[in-house]
DNA sequence: CGTGAAACATTTAGAGG
DNA sequence: CCTCTAAATGTTTCACG
């Protein structure tokens, strides 16, 4: 990782598709030294993939919540895991430190959509005691930065 | 947005830089027909973009958290965004029903560059009355699913 | 690690159903 | 809206500094 792989990041972070002559041009290499590099950041798993970024808003999935999830007793996190990844409005799930002990990021259609899925969250999961949710009424940065880059 | 056009979603959101002609064959067109139709989802908005997907925690970046920012008076979220975006550990921000006026998400390199951050971030909005962070222990789901093939 | 050349594959515009 | 063709581009391997 130097100062070119950074600049390859961001520059793949920014086009994904980006071909390797065109980054090649940006950095000042050729593409046959530029694709050992991005192959590497993959293999070493700095990349983890390509991805389209998809505008849900555009296919009408127009309703976004953070659901704080507060369960009864000692529950592990795997379990935890096993009951979000059954819903699948849940696009992010995560254990944190603080009163609730889990934090959920839920994308649906729209509000019935989204207490539908709530349902299904609450019934998967055995130990969850009350859910707590705050639905996103305006986006305000949605960054998909290099880190490392970004400072 | 037919039902081919929901498949090109689902395999660019797994492979963003899928060949034309790979999609192609998965979908049962020819390389311009899937390019066309590609070009025109990013034309509509559908596709945003491309990116490579970072692996944070490979950089060093190993903190995340969400914060839930509490601000005194009214204040317009035109305001927000540009004091959160001015902050780059700032991943991800939203105005929310609830107690809460905001929820950030953000991204930092250990706990001492989280609370920098978050120091930034009340100083950056006068409006800021207090932050009430959750500290993520360990991420249970990410998706980056097309969302109707979520379902 | 890098480069340049060469083989191979993909992209992309145009013609036509 | 698709396919086919064909030239332009891009990818990938390889020999070499």
């Amino acid at each position: 990782m130097d100062a070119i792989d950074e600049r390859l990041l961001a520059l793949l972070v920014e086009d994904g598709r980006a071909s390797y002559t065109v980054l090649g041009d940006r950095v000042g290499l050729s593409a046959p030294a530029v694709k050992r590099r991005v192959d590497r950041l993959v293999a070493d798993g700095i990349v983890r993939g390509f991805t389209a970024v998809i505008d849900q808003a555009h296919l009408g999935w127009t309703t976004e919540a953070y659901v704080e999830v507060h369960c009864h007793g000692t529950i592990g996190p795997e379990e935890l895991r096993a009951s979000f990844a059954g819903v699948p409005e849940v696009q992010d799930a995560a254990t944190v430190t603080g009163q609730a002990d889990a934090i959920l990021r839920i994308v649906a259609r729209d509000v019935r959509h989204l207490e539908d899925a709530l349902e299904r969250v609450r019934t998967r999961a055995a130990a969850v005691e009350r859910t707590e949710t705050a639905i996103v009424l305006s986006r305000l940065v949605e960054r998909r930065a290099a880190l490392g880059t970004a400072d």
